[in-house]
DNA sequence: TAAAAATACTCCATAGGTATTTTAT
DNA sequence: ATAAAATACCTATGGAGTATTTTTA
């Protein structure tokens, strides 16, 4: 059986007429005779009681009618679902993020924008540490993530890595420190403290970027504490463990016993980054990517 | 797009391999591919990744999947669906039958056998008068009807009219009556009573056999009360509006105040017969004429 | 480079067209 | 007698087969 045989077979149902059917589907009648003849062949049963003007529905014919319709219509409606789904205008999209990067003003904007033009996605927001989130993105468990890039994942034959927006960094000091009434202060003047920073494994983009800047300054940070993620850092240092590096959207948190200090001189930068399969062509990662780029342009113009 | 499309795109969605798919398929690897290119053009939608070893599923190509699925398996439901209603094992039957027709044993028997062996047709019952259900058979709003067949229906070109069993008829008389202490009498006995009958037009087989019995007694019988239906005719006797005669079967009705006779000599017949139309080729009709054949054979031979 | 899909072609089965006959009222 | 479906036969589209090339990891 083929859906021409159900397409036939409810023209003929409809008009109860070979000869008007045959027309109304822009055929001869013979075929259509036929072709009914094998679809009442294959099934076994008489659809149609052929009487001298025109046909008439048997009991069997009825049912056939009924699912006719229903399987035409599911037919149709999944072609319409493939097309919508391969456009990228349903399905659900995983959308990893490091804990806190949601702090950078873009990335809300970019999920908002994504939001409104693909109303049909399920987003599936997923904070996690950068170093679960590319496993997973690799993995194909997350389809992209917001990340602070790094210079080791730069060349990735699997991700592609875009940066967003750069910015630079900004020293967390607890109150009450020596330096916390200033405006800004050099890196080396952090040189006895003891840093709070992420567990290294987890957030590398730390020691490719905070660590380096350091020893070019001549020194080797302290470190002390591991702080799980970005937001995790201020409460550490505020309670003295430290004191710490953070981008300087970071510093939007604001929280008592905790102050903020531009960087004199070298400053570590960070890229907040939108991660995602370099071979993915995903039309959902697609469109959320040309989204990012678009808030992204309009966001630097501004 | 064809069911074919849809077979042959489980097949490789279900191997994802051209080359296993289009064995499994029993073609060979290069039409298959051609199959799955038209049902990707007309789709507008890749719904493979081409890969070194195989392929695999677009989220187009999954959300193809599960919708063939259901499509295909819903072909089947609909093939086996149809070939079982054309065999007159699903669907439903109105069964009609003149008031009390039931009181004869064998129509709760056809009934109940029927019911054993076609357990998925849906039986409605409907209890009317004799010419309402000859025009709702006529008209197909009744499929089968149980009725005392008329000899002015005998050869009707719409209606199939055939006797299932036939039985004599007895008296019927009011307690007090003079006769009411003996076991039998002639018609011609109820020369001078009143009948209590039913509207000629509603059933007409009381004017073919019981005023023919009775004109060929000798006498024309007084006609009283009419009675829409058999057993209401019991009540109006027992009331004292007259005697009656009525097939034997309707003697199980035990009434106070009602008593039978049997008739002596010159005897109406009444025969409960099964009426369906003589061109209904409806196999859920021609089933249960065939049970109904078939157990009034059996209680004929016991 | 090797496995697998895509092309290029050929063939033929069958959907569809044309002419006519049969059927059912 | 007539409208409409069935049959008979022909045509040609396109599905399937065979040989080969291209692709991709």
């Amino acid at each position: 059986m083929e859906l021409r045989h159900l397409r036939y077979f409810v023209a003929v149902a409809e008009e109860l007429n070979f000869t008007r059917a045959a027309k109304r589907l822009g055929i001869n009648q013979p075929p259509l005779s036929l072709q009914i003849q094998h679809l009442e062949k294959e099934l076994g049963a008489k659809l149609f009681r052929r009487e001298t003007r025109g046909v008439t529905l048997t009991d069997a014919g009825k049912l056939m009618l009924e699912e006719a319709h229903v399987i035409l219509t599911q037919v149709e409606a999944t072609k319409t679902g493939v097309r919508r789904r391969a456009r990228g205008e349903t399905g659900q999209l995983i959308i990893g993020s490091v804990g806190g990067a949601y702090v950078h003003p873009l990335i809300p904007t970019i999920i908002r924008e994504y939001g409104l033009k693909y109303p049909h996605v399920v987003l599936a927001p997923q904070a996690s540490n950068h170093a679960l989130l590319v496993a997973r993105l690799c993995a194909g468990q997350v389809d992209v993530a917001f990340i602070w890039r790094t210079k080791s994942e730069r060349d990735n034959d699997d991700l592609m890595i875009e940066p967003l927006a750069g910015e630079d960094t900004v020293i967390v000091l607890p109150a009450g420190h020596p330096l916390s009434n200033s405006v800004s202060a050099p890196l080396a003047a952090l040189a006895k403290e003891t840093f709070v920073l992420w567990a290294r494994a987890l957030h590398p983009w730390a020691y490719d970027a905070i660590i380096e800047a350091c020893q070019q300054e001549g020194f080797s940070p302290k470190l002390g504490q591991e702080a799980p993620d970005i937001v995790s850092i201020m409460p550490l240092v505020a309670a003295g463990f430290g004191v710490s590096v953070v981008p300087r959207s970071a510093s939007r948190f604001l929280l008592d016993g905790v102050t903020y200090l531009s960087i004199e001189g070298n400053t570590p930068r960070a890229e907040v980054s939108l991660a995602h399969r370099r071979h993915d062509r995903s039309p959902a990662v697609q469109n959320f990517v040309t989204v990012a780029r678009r808030v992204t342009r309009t966001i630097d113009r501004t």
